[in-house]
DNA sequence: TATGAATGAGCATTCATTCAT
DNA sequence: AATGAATGAATGCTCATTCAT
């Protein structure tokens, strides 16, 4: 879940990794401030302080720049998130640990989340020639769909469609920077706790005396 | 001398509100197609078989015809979805009734959906001058909000914040499309039917012997 | 606005002048009002209240209603001018009447008089493909150099190349157009009187006791 | 008219000054041959021998480089004029200076001029956002103002309106380029010596023993 | 006669990318 | 490693003109 890619960080050298980095980080908050498709290799070099010329120097082209971002921030997530979910030791806790790390990482580092829905919402995922949509989604819904499989086998969890439960929450949960973007008086905390009832209420078991309609 | 058909004074009007209903068509399927931000006026043009030129005169710019998109569709939805949720008497019907008219929307004209989401989620609002986001934004919602205040007050519903369930719902349901495009195997009843089930268990009343951890 | 051209106004019916004289009349109260190159044939309609298309109806092009703005204007203002010129007796009077009545039609019709500067100056004459500007200087300059000539045989004027002298009167009048729409407070009555003063003495015979630096 | 050869630290900026200055020379040029509003960027391109886009590189948009154009002729001429006009001690010497250094400018940089009131009476100012015509206007006339006004006072000059006079003497010279122009066997030094004579008489007291009609 | 739908050329501008230094 | 000069494609838009009705 954490570690994405090792392929050639030993191929670069430290320069080369550290500017890759700052181009990366300026990509990111270029993308959060004016948007995906406003994010030019002009406005993403001079927030970086450098020339447009070094960026194609240090990334084979856009795309290339683009499926950095989302590695990164990917990556990064994951690695911010991993460790609250694995402290908890139920699917249930770990669910509500998902929820929750998720929107810390949204407070904690708002920009890398909006660029990277940006990215994902905004057709930038469709400039990546080399990446199967298809294949992301997965990845996206795996750490889920595992998450509900095992809280059912525990009875944690009523049984539903894992996959579509894990777009239920892949859903709800992209739409929060969107919401904060719109409503910047939006109390995240609130917004988490309400996610994590209701998210709770929709996989708890049912209780045996329940009619359905 | 003028006149020529029986439609008379409107038979002015009809080629242009001809027109402008294929150039919007033409403009919803390039976006589902290729993006918001790739849909480009001449793209969209040859998509409807047309020169560029005619679009800039039947539309002031691409703000109108986007904008144009975005009200045809939305107005759409709702004409759609109305009488739908309209038959339905309860909140609790009502809120099934919302999904379900949703879904059975986007399954019946899935380019419209995706374009209209394209277009809110790809920056697309953001290149119409005269748009309020956050006012589009409390459009969105108010019906739900409107919905689910009137369950609480009937006791259908629990008592949550009738806001951020709004979002919830919208989340999910605006994750629709993007999860048809990615898993276009995707088997749109049953999505519904959980869909409907857990928002259905995410909004009802808390049964009385009921711990919350 | 006495008829202009007598070549084929029997080939025209009397609706057709008069629409040729209205979009004529639009074309110079636009270009007059928007400048030379803005003045687009679908401003003039508009103005004209007419459609586009008719414009292309009744002329060729637009070089031809170009044409016939300059030839409309600049007849209009000789047979304003020529009474008055031909009222008076003497070279020197006629001069003063040539300026007067010329500034009097500025100020009776500025917006024929500003219309034909931002064609002559702002590069609308060689947008005329038919036309030949040093055939036009010539007779924008003819009545000028009669004028002087016939002053100098009659001792009423200095010795001086009436070309140029011609060409001196007709810079000092152009500008007068570009100095009423950047000053628009400016006193035209004195300034007439300014520009006569000067063209006298500029004009009339050196006293004998005179000595040239 | 600018100083060459300096490189060396400037040589950064060297390369980039010397595009800027190809560029409006090639621009210049091209709006002396076929008018301001036919000068585009791509004609002024192909003239300069380099592509459309680094046009844009060098110039923010097409105003920066016609306000780029008008200040650097206007500032070349004043260069050219002002020795010339400084060496003579008396008023009237210097307005004889003021009209021969601006018709040797013409003579000598006969492509700048015509560019330089193809911009000024071609509607070129109304496309400047930041440029104030009037307050152009008043600078154009301030220097033959001060003048009159000295010579006024002097005694050298008879009393007319400074305003109106410096308005007849900028006529009289914007006029040659049109004539030069439009009548390409000119003689110059001609017309420079009718004008100065002219003017000479315009502006030179009355003698005592004059009748005016 | 008159309209307005329709075209295609031309415009200024932005952009990703390449390349000599 | 890094710069910035340079290109060419693409975009939204305006416009003169044509044509069916």
């Amino acid at each position: 879940m954490v570690p994405v890619t090792e392929h050639d960080s030993q191929s670069r050298s430290f320069i080369e990794e550290a500017r890759r980095t700052q181009i990366v980080h300026a990509a990111v908050e270029t993308i959060a401030e004016v948007g995906y498709h406003r994010a030019s290799m002009g406005r993403i070099g001079t927030r970086a302080g450098i020339s447009r010329g070094l960026i194609s120097y240090h990334f084979a082209g856009k795309a290339e720049l683009i499926a950095q971002v989302v590695t990164t921030v990917y990556t990064d997530a994951a690695a911010f998130m991993a460790p609250m979910i694995a402290a908890e030791t139920t699917p249930a806790g770990q669910l509500r640990a998902y929820l929750r790390s998720n929107l810390e990482y949204m407070r904690a580092y708002p920009a890398r989340m909006i660029a990277l829905v940006e990215i994902l919402t905004g057709g930038g995922l469709s400039d990546l020639p080399d990446t199967d949509p298809a294949a992301f989604d997965r990845q996206m819904l795996l750490p889920l769909e595992q998450l509900f499989t095992a809280g059912q086998e525990s009875g944690e969890f009523r049984d539903f469609d894992v996959t579509v439960m894990a777009r239920i929450v892949r859903g709800v949960i992209d739409a929060v920077p969107t919401a904060l973007s719109r409503d910047p008086g939006l109390d995240i905390d609130r917004y988490l706790r309400e996610i994590t009832t209701a998210v709770d209420h929709a996989t708890r078991p049912v209780p045996s005396t329940t009619e359905e309609p």
